[in-house]
DNA sequence: AAGTGAGCCAACCGCTATTTC
DNA sequence: TGAAATAGCGGTTGGCTCACT
């Protein structure tokens, strides 16, 4: 028997196939990205995989826009580390680095054009955040871990720095933003991560015998025909 | 109502770092 | 210890959406 699975797929992912990997992620895990796009019948690469989990279906992710604290956040640790967008994201729990990095893109992109406007030239510094209106709280520097993490927060090498002089504490931070995220919209990535059909599939896996999982290598469409049936059964 | 441009986000690419054998 | 494989990171781009004209 061969599998012809001759182009790699590329471009938007489907629902379908977001279903297929988030299976397969939490059967094998989620580092082993080569394996599960290989025995995921996936016609992606372990890399394509990867980045779809880790922006977009970790169950982790926060949605929505940023919040006033996050935004502050990512102005401070940015001005701190530059473009070292996973560092930064490690901070900001459920936030991706694409996110932040997109985000800064757009936020700078905006700053830049105020301060065309707003700014004579000379008086530039070395603050790629002069003109902002949150430029207050981003000069204070007033960050310090707690140990508080991002989902993928590896406790990275090197914390120290921001573990420093500053009065006012990550803590503070977390709780300024756990109060204003009443506003903010965290739901699961995937409308069909919250649903009965979800739980419905990942019950039929965790149920599964050796036997049966290596079989679901060659099934995988019974997987999507039941994740199609359940959301069916759930949006009406 | 249609056209246009800007903003935003998802995904890819290339390079580097880390792990495994 | 070195090579190969794999994972991770940052930069870039393409396409979709929405506001404005």
């Amino acid at each position: 028997m061969k599998m012809v699975q001759d182009e790699v797929r590329k471009g938007p992912w489907t629902e379908q196939e977001d279903v297929l990997l988030v299976n397969f992620v939490h059967l094998f895990g989620d580092r082993r990205w080569d394996f599960i796009a290989k025995v995921s019948g996936l016609n992606r690469t372990g890399k394509s995989c990867r980045l779809r989990w880790v922006n977009y279906l970790h169950p982790g992710l926060k949605r929505g826009k940023m919040t006033l604290h996050e935004e502050r956040l990512v102005l401070e640790l940015h001005a701190k580390w530059g473009n070292r967008w996973s560092r930064i994201a490690r901070k900001l729990p459920g936030r991706t680095d694409n996110e932040v990095k997109n985000y800064w893109r757009t936020h700078m992109r905006k700053k830049a054009q105020e301060k065309k406007q707003a700014v004579s030239p000379s008086s530039s510094s070395s603050n790629c955040h002069s003109s902002s209106s949150t430029v207050t709280a981003v000069e204070s520097s007033p960050f310090s871990d707690t140990g508080k993490a991002s989902f993928y927060d590896t406790g990275g090498p090197n914390m120290a720095g921001l573990e420093d002089e500053h009065g006012y504490s990550m803590d503070d931070i977390w709780k300024d933003i756990d109060m204003s995220e009443e506003n903010t919209i965290i739901k699961p990535l995937s409308p069909s991560m919250a649903s009965p059909s979800w739980e419905y599939c990942w019950d039929s896996l965790w149920k599964m015998d050796d036997e049966e999982e290596s079989k679901m290598f060659f099934n995988t469409n019974q997987l999507v025909s039941r994740y199609e049936y359940g959301k069916a059964s759930v949006t009406g």
